[in-house]
DNA sequence: ATGAAAGCGCTAACAG
DNA sequence: CTGTTAGCGCTTTCAT
């Protein structure tokens, strides 16, 4: 920096400043610095930046996987639009793990990120006091916490669990199953369903949770067992598309009917769901829009600027088609 | 800092060294630190820490999408091996857009990452210029590039391209079509593809290069415009599965036989290769063995370990299942 | 609109 | 094995 100022004729700190905020210095100096520093090759160091300036201008993120396509488009919309604003995004991916999640969200306080974007709302205790101490805004995604931690865009998987319970049993099933991952929101889902079936006569709920939370295997799996053991649902709930459409295959080499048989509904509205034969009946959820929302109101906050919502409910909505 | 030597007895680099190397501190004292720092809650500042060591702990990845599956993999890979290091990963996607990986390796670079890790062998001069000049490690993946900006973990994709080309003739196709996005890596599959129709009469190719690199829509779009056409190919290598899933989709839609009327062949063996009906011919890249080997060779060359091998063939392997 | 001085929180280099 | 000194490259605060 030295360098480019000599060059241009100016102060250390002109520099700087033509730098970070370039309104606040003369047309004149501003270009012959944006000239020095082209001369010299100059590459702001934005580690010393964040040192001086304790502002890092990186946000971090935990998901807990970017393997299958579920929290992909929610990475995309954040880093996008963090990008826009240069801002940077450290991934971290927990593997549905709160002991990883804790071990990355020290690792980037330790960093000092500016930011911190969860998914979900359950966190180990140790985390919720790290993120207070540190003071650092959150957005928690996906989910719609009792206990925020901070800032939410998600929805309520509660709400659509229940939104499918009720789907369900208005289309004369009886006998539901519910096949889902390990995580929290999966869980609220399953509660929602049950707060659907509450009270009603003749209704039996099967649960099946499987470790592996998106993979076609699994949703084959569930038929097989199902249809080994001769004790067929009516209907399964599954925790996501990929897990939907790995039911619907089996469903087909077992020449099983959908949805006469077994309805088959999915989660997340994926690519996948809208090809598959029959179309998967669905649960939409904001994914891109959370990642962009999340970034928006850590932006906003960042910017001293005061957040109108710090909870906003995204929704979802049920997508029907033939699969149920 | 302070505080924590003061509460345990020591001078501020003993507490330094105690976090940093502990081997190199008596086993008396560091306990004591370290009960100090729980004491002190005690958050070690990686920022000032980078800013004197000139070491961020921080690689910095740029993938073209994680949308789709495909490089969700690498960047798996890749984040769960810096991460057991104490490496954390700020990711960027370039959207297949030099442009974008121009202005994300120049920030990148300017939050002094420890080292680089690119998709592929293409980039813009000022990309090779700026990490020449940075002097950091770079690994570039996904391909095998004739000009290595530095480490190489890939495979070759004219190798892959030439593969199935042999494959298709072998199996007594001659009016091929190859249908891939807009990349260099789709590129050179296409080239090496040409390689084995070369020389050989009566075979034809039409090439469709497709805007958006993997969708089932894409896939599906080839095929109805064939057909609608009334121009069906032999056989189509499609630039990933997704792109062949949905052009399975649509054969099944217009009662297409597969392999019958028309071959089918993937790339990347994605879990849906396998299940569809029939599944389909891919080839299988090492997608997450590449993340685990660039993390591991850049680690290496930190810890000034010399790379036995700078440039790292990790092959492939074409699946023979049913869609040709 | 520009500059001078001070220091962000840590580690390298050397000493003991 | 531990401590002292001097910065890392930038931004803050206060002047002018």
């Amino acid at each position: 920096m030295q360098d480019v100022a000599q060059l241009a004729n100016v102060s250390l700190i002109t520099v700087s400043r033509a730098i970070n905020t370039p309104g606040r210095v003369a047309p004149a100096t501003l270009a012959a610095v944006q000239q020095a520093i082209r001369a010299t090759g100059y590459v702001h160091n934005l580690a010393a930046s964040a040192l001086a300036s304790s502002h890092s201008r990186v946000i971090g993120a935990i998901v807990p996987t970017i393997d299958n396509s579920i929290f992909a488009e929610t990475v995309r919309g954040l880093s996008e639009t963090l990008a826009a604003s240069g801002y940077q995004l450290l991934l971290g991916q927990s593997g549905y793990n709160l002991q990883t999640e804790e071990a990355l969200v020290q690792a980037f306080l330790g960093r000092r990120v500016d930011g911190l974007v969860l998914t979900g709302g359950r966190h180990s205790k140790m985390v919720r006091q790290a993120v207070h101490q540190s003071g650092a805004p959150v957005v928690e995604t996906w989910d719609l916490p009792k206990r925020p931690l901070g800032m939410v865009a998600g929805f309520s998987n509660a709400a659509a669990g229940r939104a499918v319970g009720d789907f369900l049993l208005q289309n004369g099933h009886r006998r539901l199953c519910f096949a889902g991952g390990p995580d929290e929101r999966s869980a609220q889902r399953l509660a929602g369903l049950r707060l659907a079936i509450d009270g009603r006569d003749g209704v039996s709920l099967q649960v099946e949770i499987l470790a592996e939370g998106a993979s076609f295997a699994g949703g084959r799996c569930v038929v097989a067992t199902q249809a080994a053991s001769g004790d067929l649902s009516d209907a399964i709930f599954f925790g996501n598309d990929t897990l939907a459409a790995g039911a619907l295959i089996e469903c087909h080499h077992r020449q099983i009917a959908v949805p006469g048989q077994l309805a088959i509904v999915g989660f997340a509205d994926l690519a996948i769901a809208q090809v598959m034969e029959p179309a998967i009946t669905t649960v939409r959820v904001p994914t891109r829009r959370m990642g962009e929302v999340a970034a928006e109101m850590l932006l906003a906050r960042l910017q001293g600027q005061p957040i109108a919502l710090a909870v906003r409910d995204l929704g979802f909505e049920l997508i029907r088609r033939f699969s149920a």
